[in-house]
DNA sequence: CCAATATAGTTGTTTAACTAACTAATTTGC
DNA sequence: GCAAATTAGTTAGTTAAACAACTATATTGG
């Protein structure tokens, strides 16, 4: 067994099981599983990466899977894989832009329309769940925190 | 477009955007891109799940697959096969238990205990680059925000 | 003008998570 | 004592992410 508590005492006086616990994404791990047993006992057949597809997509519709990349944090393959799942489950449709033909312009199908309402009251209901007793600052320092690990990871 | 003002206002006063970025997943998914890169430039031939299994074994080996799956939060069909690329790349042999048929017993091999000074060092380095900056009472804030969504989650 | 470069999207391969269904071994409870 | 239930682990199938390599189209710069 290593020691390391030089380096945590380096850097900051949080723990590195704390520190470590967010470099394993435990929670997230236990928040996917959560809203995927919601939108199972929902009738809500869409894993959490397609809602966040559909999410851009009920914003604005018509646009290249490029854009839906950059828009969703993926790269090209996966956005690819998860366009054809909701393609071949009817919520969208590709179509070639006419003045680029390396582009496919993604439309929502009426199905993929009409999905919104439900597909949303569900997901909201879930995080209302998720963030319960949470303080309006807490969550606010929870935001900075996040944009401060976003500019980090970037820089 | 559907309006969720009145669902927003009966929550709390975080966005819903801000609210949908913590369900998306989206600073997780950048951590992992982040470490797996941290890992792979530093000739550390690991993936961040299979770091995570062997940071519990360098806490304790010589357990069994479900110990290993109830700590590091997977269920047992995703502990078996971690379990098979770290003992296929030869950082863990199971073992049959002399008093229980039913379980494996992990044990590190030399190679699987020697790569821990280096991994953690590289791990270490990532976390410290990860959370520069951040005060040590954001990070505890961000830590009783992740222990009360836990306990939310499984209530 | 057209070769070189850049952009959009797809395909193949590996890793990992989840669910369901399964085998083998152990514990239980009548 | 032994059938039923429980526990440990594996296998199969689906979804998804990452990377590399690829095709097709569009843009660029000499």
């Amino acid at each position: 067994m290593v020691v390391y508590a030089t380096i945590v005492m380096n850097t900051n006086l949080i723990s590195l099981e704390d520190r470590y616990n967010l470099l394993a994404g435990r929670l997230f791990m236990y928040i996917n599983r959560y809203i995927a047993q919601k939108f199972k006992s929902s009738s809500v057949t869409l894993t959490r990466e397609q809602w966040t597809i559909l999410v851009q997509l009920w914003k604005q519709d018509g646009v290249s899977q490029q854009v839906i990349a950059d828009e969703t944090g993926r790269d090209k393959p996966s956005t690819t894989r998860l366009l054809d799942n909701l393609e071949r489950d009817g919520y969208l449709q590709r179509q070639p832009a006419a003045d680029d033909r390396r582009l496919n312009l993604i439309f929502l199908t009426e199905k993929g329309k009409a999905a919104e309402e439900e597909v949303m009251r569900v997901a909201n209901q879930a995080l209302d769940q998720i963030t319960a007793g949470l303080a309006t600052e807490e969550l606010e320092t929870v935001k900075k925190v996040f944009e401060k690990i976003y500019t980090n990871i970037n820089t």
